[in-house]
DNA sequence: GAGCACTGC
């Protein structure tokens, strides 16, 4: 078949795809609800060609512009589709096809897996490009996997990414924030560049509310075309998945305490079911840390028959060998658990998965764009993550997943989709990004989810106040163009800056790389007196980002520690250092109360209430005024990262917004 | 004297 359709080539329109081993493909017309197609790829295997997946596609995908795929994990749709799409011609003339990925690493494995069943190089025909790696050849690479982030990066340069003829955008109900803005910029792009084919793949939960974004046309009309002949109307085909069949079982009674409760449910699947590893989903460290140290007791019962439980923690904060632990061979006789995060329910897959225990519960991140604070809370998890977690179960064999809810929760009152990125963060990144593509009706852009017009307004606002935007809320020249081309929250960008004029270029990029990360920190438990000895080794008056500079330069002369003697030097620079931080990070300013015993600060944006964290080094110096980086907000609101200031640096670095009582009005 | 779901450019 590879002698297909050639795209745009004037031909006879296909037959209906007509299987003779049963009907297992079948296209029906007029579409039922917009649904076309149902190939089953598990039965295929045995007794059906694999040209009639491929009709299916590249029929589609010659005939709308718009194609969604509803392909469950195993469908091969990742890796079968674009090899299709490159037999059938439609990565001729120069042109590539695209498909991006959420993470990179499933960018990486999905491109050499399909170099490896092409029979190709990686980097030649089939190639990638993340951040910090272009395994692409210009002119030679007819397949490329990226990132959505990346795609969206091509974006500044290319807007209308003429280099590709088909776009694949695969996991998109995973509705990431950079997932979201493509697909509202794609739309825009094929007003511009009817000839652009989009597939979009996506569970089974969100395909229709794709299929209505990207419905444009002659609203209730299954057979709305364009000038070409081309059909507006999105198609949506499902393909089957090659997962084994997992068994659901629920609580009869809501559990009060789902920790116990999961602890309980993996010591009876021990008891009671076949061999075959557990894999328990909680929400973070301190939980499964707690499940993990109860567990390991039991099992170190050696006369119980809880001995052959092999326990073990998974989560991001982990250093990387004790995360490689969960994928070590279970030793004969052994079970293993792995209690993981959400970690394990997408960025990472166990093989050996047979039982899942699902709490029904997760940490997500909300943002509040009043306050501006960003909250990491325990919420319930929606309908499809929780059959995402199922069908952790069912990879190695048919498998059981433990719900630690009842039938009845999950039927009426679990949410069906988890709420987009999009509205929940703060914008400001989004925000910049838009503008730098020419958006410039923010408020008014075709989202597949608005965020909250608060949230919007409070980007353009701390946009504004940073001079990234001027009063027509366009991007200012140079500083605003410089710093959307800058990969970099706009705040840290900012800084980079202004640390050229300051002459602080090298130290201010250490800092910002440290910031940059997590946590330049390891977690290993039980061990928190020790890092913080260590810590006070590099403790610097100014505070914590010049702290992390030190450690920078201690890392740099690794070996030598006794032999530091930096301090008059970094007194000398810590001046101009902490005046670059501040020229991003003018906004994040707070005051010691002046009769505060317990080190309350008040912002002084919105006299929001803040401490600084324990685990800062000025953590109980209490410097009258202070600039954060970030809050985090606990049973208190506490600032991380903090530098000490004197307020008239404040005045000096952002004239404008400590005088300005409103924003202007103008940029709303 | 407290705490870090997960990604990405």
């Amino acid at each position: 078949m590879s002698q297909f359709w050639k795209p745009g080539t004037d031909r006879p329109r296909p037959c209906l795809v007509d299987d003779e081993e049963g009907g297992v493909l079948f296209y029906s017309t007029p579409p039922p609800s917009s649904s076309y197609g149902y190939a089953n790829l598990e039965k295929q295997r045995q007794r059906l060609p694999v040209f009639k997946y491929r009709t299916a596609i590249l029929y589609l995908v010659e005939y709308h512009s718009t194609v969604i795929i509803v392909g469950e994990t195993g469908s091969g749709k990742t890796t079968q589709i674009p090899q299709y799409l490159k037999e059938a011609g439609w990565a001729e003339g120069g042109r590539l096809i695209a498909c991006t990925q959420p993470r990179r690493l499933a960018v990486q494995s999905v491109a050499s897996r399909v170099a490896e069943e092409m029979g190709v190089k990686i980097g030649e025909e089939v190639g990638y490009t993340i951040r910090f790696e272009d395994k692409t050849v210009q002119g030679v690479t007819k397949i490329k996997f990226l990132t959505d982030g990346v795609l969206l990066r091509e974006m500044m340069d290319d807007p209308l990414l003429t280099k590709y003829s088909v776009i694949m955008v695969d996991e998109a109900h995973e509705r990431s924030i950079s997932t979201d803005m493509l697909l509202g910029l794609l739309k825009k792009i094929q007003r511009r560049r009817p000839e652009l084919r989009l597939i979009i793949s996506s569970a089974t939960i969100e395909a229709e509310s794709m299929s209505n974004f990207f419905r444009t046309r002659k609203k209730n009309d299954g057979h709305a075309t364009d000038d070409n002949g081309l059909k507006t109307e999105p198609s949506i085909l499902s393909v089957e998945g090659k997962g084994y069949p997992v068994e659901i079982h629920y609580v009869q009674e809501p559990v009060s305490d789902y920790l116990q409760s999961a602890v309980d449910t993996v010591l009876l699947i021990h008891e009671k079911e076949a061999v075959g590893d557990v894999l328990v989903f909680l929400t973070g460290q301190e939980e499964i840390d707690a499940a993990v140290q109860i567990l390991v007791e039991k099992a170190s019962d050696k006369t119980s028959h809880f001995s052959g439980l092999l326990v073990l923690p998974l989560y991001s904060g982990l250093s990387r060998s004790d995360q490689d632990l969960i994928f070590s061979q279970t030793p004969k006789g052994k079970r293993k658990v792995v209690i993981s995060t959400n970690i394990a329910e997408t960025s990472l897959t166990l093989e050996g998965v047979v039982y899942v225990v699902d709490s029904g519960f997760s940490k997500q991140r909300f943002y509040n764009p009043i306050s501006d604070i960003e909250n990491l809370v325990v919420a319930p998890i929606s309908k499809a993550s929780a059959k995402q977690r199922a069908g952790r179960a069912g990879r190695l064999r048919a498998g059981k997943c433990f719900r630690l809810y009842t039938e009845d929760y999950f039927v009426k009152e679990m949410p069906a989709e988890g709420i987009p990125e999009m509205q929940r963060s703060n914008l400001v990144s989004s925000v910049i990004q838009l503008k730098a593509l020419g958006i410039d009706n923010i408020l008014g852009f075709d989202w597949l989810a608005s965020p909250p017009p608060e949230a919007m307004i409070r980007a353009l606002e701390v946009l504004y106040s940073l001079g990234i935007l001027d009063e027509d809320a366009k991007l200012t020249t140079p500083s605003g163009f410089q710093v959307a081309e800058i990969p970099l929250d706009p705040m840290v960008s900012k800084m980079i800056i202004a640390a050229d004029t300051l002459g602080c270029s090298e130290e201010i990029l250490t800092i910002a790389a440290v910031l940059s990360v997590q946590s330049i920190w390891v977690s290993v438990r039980g061990k928190h007196k020790g890092l913080d000895e260590v810590k006070l080794r590099f403790a610097a008056a100014e505070g914590d980002h010049v702290t992390h500079l030190n450690v920078y330069k201690g890392f740099l002369q690794s070996g030598k520690s006794s032999q530091w003697c930096y301090k008059n030097y970094i007194n000398y620079h810590a001046m101009t250092i902490r005046k670059a931080i501040l020229a991003g990070f003018f906004s994040h300013a707070s005051q010691l109360e002046e009769y505060s015993q317990n080190g309350m600060y008040k912002t002084v944006r919105n006299s929001q209430e803040v401490y600084i964290h324990p685990s800062s080094v000025l953590f109980r110096v209490n410097p009258k005024w202070v600039v954060y980086h970030s809050l985090v907000s606990t049973d208190k609101h506490y600032m991380h990262n903090v530098i000490a200031i004197d307020p008239s640096w404040l005045i000096e670095a952002a004239p404008d917004f400590y005088q300005l009582k409103r924003p202007n009005p103008a940029i709303f």
